[in-house]
DNA sequence: TATATGACGTTGC
DNA sequence: AGCAACGCCATAT
């Protein structure tokens, strides 16, 4: 476990219920702003005990792989979904 | 070193 | 809204 993997590890487990973030936003707050792409390759691998469903695209689109799983589980923390998107938050910017 | 890949992001058409 | 190009960062080969 690399400490660039340990701080993403660490931001997504200090995730609260019903917070939903994207991989963006969790690079940024882990301190590398940019490597969104490098937060999916970290939760394919060590994502198993981590609330890997709270973390969507920017556009708020679920996780290409496994979207009937993570809209279950968001909706589930009382998060809505509807056509495989957050509609909650997530406002272009 | 160099190239390819992907649970991504932005921009432009 | 949808799509295609790039750009970007970390890994794997």
């Amino acid at each position: 476990m690399t400490e660039l993997q340990d701080r993403f590890r660490s931001v997504i487990a200090d995730l609260a219920l019903g917070e939903v973030v994207s991989y963006g936003e969790v690079a940024r707050r882990a301190g590398r702003r940019g490597a969104a792409r490098a937060v999916g390759a970290f939760l394919a691998e060590h994502g198993g005990d981590l609330p890997w469903w709270r973390v969507v695209r920017a556009d708020g689109r679920l996780a290409a792989h496994k979207p009937t799983d993570q809209a279950r589980r968001l909706r589930s923390e009382g998060i809505e979904v509807s056509g495989g998107r957050v509609l909650h938050a997530l406002p272009p910017r």
